[in-house]
DNA sequence: GACATTCCGATGCGGCCGCATCGGAATGGA
DNA sequence: TCCATTCCGATGCGGCCGCATCGGAATGTC
């Protein structure tokens, strides 16, 4: 057995690149070459990463989609203090909208991906995965929420959790235009939060 | 003075064409041959409107976003009955949202030019203009909604339309890839102007 | 150290890109 | 009719694209 390579640790050095490039001068600019300057290899070992370069995109969307959707968890998850629902919910939506300075990059990709979908089907199809997880997190928290008494015994939680998605993807959009500061997104997202308090 | 062109209508013609190509195979895909030939001129015809791609581009997004905002304007003021605030609020959200099978196609470049305002600051200025007309629009809507009592006294009419706005393009992007359906994307909207009642 | 196998850097290919150029068609006034 | 002017179709250029190819470097086994 010869030269053996570490393929899945590879790949996700070159999501990393192709996300950066992403970032920094949009999808349409992501070429093989740049990837492979930007992710320190040659052409080649990309090449046999990914067999074309919609496989490569995929792959990068799927890495995204999963460091969200693991980030938003490891939000609730790693709440030292046992938290009120109404916090967990907020803490969740905050880390979902992806509205912090910090995470400028990442909604820029998401956004970048998100329009690609739209022609393609692949990706829609990993994004409407992605969707249905971070759905089926709000519909907990807001179970959770309305069993301890938290929020409105009305509520409809997985009505509620369509809303509430829907909203973070706008405000993602929005603070990345420049219409909303990341502080007016926050205070739409509390508002909210609070609007659905018992 | 020897042949004159209608400029303005030409330039309208050829950002329909940028536009249908964007919602038959995204933006990266729009280039100067095929939108010349789908809109039925030639490329020098095309380079003689606008000095350079970025210039085209930065035309159809002015001339879709004037379309979007005149056409919420209109169905407010082409009520024929005097409508409640709450109906004219949500004809006028469910406008917006372009969930609607017919308002695919726009709601594809809408999303195509948002993905791509994130990485070129001339686009995003034209978004936040527009944004900030709809935005204009909904606070008005909120305002009358709020003197004739039918909505709410407590809400804040700027803040509400933030979330408002914010809730149409989360839900155009989410129908968009599938993840909500046109119904479900109206019910959350009508839940939510339900919610504003007094 | 010889070998089998895996890996990949370098290179080439055909094609499309945005943009510049320019000769001539089109047009309206003198 | 003739001309001045506007317009633009055709063409070419340099460059980047995704992808295919292949000779040889790297590496673990015997």
């Amino acid at each position: 057995m010869p030269k053996q390579v570490d393929y899945e640790d590879r790949r996700r050095r070159i999501a990393g690149a192709v996300c950066l490039l992403i970032a920094r001068s949009g999808m349409e600019s992501v070429s093989l070459r740049d990837v492979a300057t930007e992710a320190g290899v040659s052409m080649g070992a990309v090449q046999r990463c990914f067999r074309t370069k919609d496989e490569m995109l995929l792959f990068a969307l799927e890495d995204i989609s999963q460091r969200i959707g693991e980030r938003a968890k490891a939000r609730i998850e790693t709440s030292d203090a046992p938290r009120s629902a109404t916090t967990l919910l907020d803490r969740t939506l905050s880390a979902l909208a992806l509205v912090d300075p910090e995470d400028r990059a990442e909604a820029q990709v998401w956004g970048a991906f998100v329009a690609h979908a739209a022609v393609s089907e692949h990706l829609a199809a990993v994004l409407r995965e992605t969707y249905a997880k971070l759905h089926d997190l709000l519909v907990w928290l807001l179970g959770y929420g309305r069993d301890t008494g938290e929020l409105s015994a009305i509520l409809d939680p997985p009505a509620e959790a369509r809303a509430l998605l829907a909203l973070t993807e706008g405000l993602t959009a929005q603070v990345l235009v420049g219409h909303q500061t990341p502080e007016s997104a926050r205070d739409v997202l509390e508002r909210y939060v609070r609007g659905l308090m018992a």
